[in-house]
DNA sequence: TTCGTTGTTTATAATTATTCTAAAGAAGAT
DNA sequence: ATCTTCTTTAGAATAATTATAAACAACGAA
């Protein structure tokens, strides 16, 4: 169980006041046990479920996005109809089911250390991701 | 210089009548030397700057799609407003300048062999792509 | 060539994810 | 308490993509 604490926190390291609203987004997103993928859609949605109120889909857009820009969640590169994000935030990859249109964790160990030989003058890496996607 | 034949070939490849809005756009997308990447915007104004020919654009959306689906354009998994396809289809990863929003190919083995070291049940892998993200 | 079938183009409408807006309400400091 | 500033919200605006359906073009058979 992850305290309301530390939700707080988290809003007031990403310039956010703690409202209820933003309270209950952080409950779907953070307490839970495994990493979660989703889209804004897919929280929206379980934010009413879980907490039994309802947070306007404006406001889950802008709080993903503050959090995102503070690096608690991390956006995922795949070319769907909706953005994914992730709040396994640590360097990590990922599967892609096509056809479910489903992501699984890839373990940095399962894919091993990943060597840019390549570098372009001025510019530094942010971030290396590799995507694996799955066909049946 | 690609030959019109050779456009021909690959819209009867991907069922497509040749028909003259079809071939101007292959001139866009195969008569090239080097890779090129673009969105479907991007390439919906350089039909009519280099044939001087109005295609619109449910046509370029059909027609890309007919040759994503063949296997003659690939699309790069970005998370952007619009979808990025490229005309390298060879098995390659990319740099992403975030800030520009341009794309830059990484040659194979610029970065090395990937081993995934996981596999799904009933799942083969149907690509390995790498993204890497560049910032200042 | 001509005709009939089938596929294509096009403008425009529809759809959908995301962002914007502005008014009403809540948080924080004094 | 009160004032200022930030937030929430519904709904409008935006923008990429997809669908529609009428006019038109490619193809193949006679």
């Amino acid at each position: 169980m992850t305290s309301k604490q530390e939700f707080i926190e988290k809003l007031r390291n990403s310039s956010l006041r703690p409202t209820k609203q933003r309270i209950n987004i952080c409950e779907v997103l953070f307490n839970r046990d495994k990493t979660f993928h989703f889209t804004i859609n897919d929280l929206f949605k379980l934010i009413k479920d879980k907490t039994g109120e309802k947070v306007s889909l404006a406001t889950v857009y802008n709080t993903v996005h503050a959090f995102h820009k503070k690096g608690y969640l991390k956006e995922i590169p795949i070319n769907s109809n909706q953005t994914y994000f992730d709040t396994n935030v640590t360097d990590h990859h990922h599967f892609f089911d096509v056809k479910e249109e489903k992501l699984i964790d890839l373990k940095n160990e399962d894919v091993g250390p990943i060597e840019i030989q390549k570098s372009i003058p001025g510019k530094k890496i942010k971030s290396v991701e590799v995507l694996v996607k799955l066909e049946d």
